[in-house]
DNA sequence: GACACAAATGTTATGATATTACACATCCTT
DNA sequence: AAGGATGTGTAATATCATAACATTTGTGTC
């Protein structure tokens, strides 16, 4: 189960799970300084084993890593984020019309797909009214 | 019009136009040195002048950049990339009901889009069949 | 417990990607 | 000619990511 993790990735996890944006590996290592972390590959190789769980999703976009928002996100589905550019906000989520589109499309020109990316990247409600 | 670019910028257009797969800027530079260029941000500024006229993508999930391959993408469009892990080879597609979709998303939870990513990695059809 | 294996860790160094800051040149419009 | 917008050259620095190696910890088997 997720509950057995070690210590470092239990760390990572933590860190990503109480933060409002997604957060760069750099800056999840700064923040564990204090609980004894000092090089980045102790971060890196946490994120890779928490990110193959499922637990955190890396944002291609920004080079930077988020907490999955949903219980337990398997990692089959489709997902899709939209990234607020001013308070950092990401909702993800999920729509099967997408994914059989891109699926029809992948079939159809013989192309096996291993991992799909969407990220949009704007304003959220909040800061597009503020605008 | 797009004829006009300026030399660095068509320097950068010739070579990524010519490469059979995504480049990275620094591979970019490492070709462009017999013609005099030095230094990364001769390359990221004509990459970004490129990226804006819509004649070349940036690939997120690969940190590099591929010639347009369509005769005139409108930025507008929603575009996504299929990306072989193999042979680097990128096809180009869009299509409006993922749009839709994806629009239909934004709208309805206040969102507002300014760019979209869909980058689907994999193996093309050649690479398939090998494995 | 002793052993063997897999997984995780600690550390140093290095590689790869991207931007800031500043001085100067070029082009276009007035 | 003056002014502004755009492009250029250069050095320095910031940011993101991995290679290599030695060591430790967890786990299953005998
Ligand atoms: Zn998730
Ligand atoms: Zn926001
Ligand atoms: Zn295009
Ligand atoms: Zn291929």
């Amino acid at each position: 189960m997720s509950a057995d993790l070690t210590r470092n990735q239990a760390l990572v996890m933590k860190t990503l799970s109480g933060a409002e944006a997604p957060l760069s590996a750099y800056t999840i290592l700064d923040r564990l300084r204090g609980d004894g972390l000092r090089a980045p590959l102790q971060v890196y190789r946490a994120l890779e084993k928490l990110t193959e769980l499922g637990l955190v999703h890396r944002l291609e976009s920004l080079n930077a890593f988020v907490a999955c928002a949903h219980p337990n996100c398997h990692e089959q589905e489709l997902i899709a984020f939209a990234i607020c550019e001013d308070c950092g906000k990401v909702e993800e989520f999920s729509d099967d019309v997408v994914k059989d589109r891109l699926d029809g499309w992948t079939r159809s020109h013989g192309f096996r797909p291993a991992k799909t990316t969407i990220e949009i990247r704007g304003n959220c409600g909040g800061c597009a009214g503020k605008a």
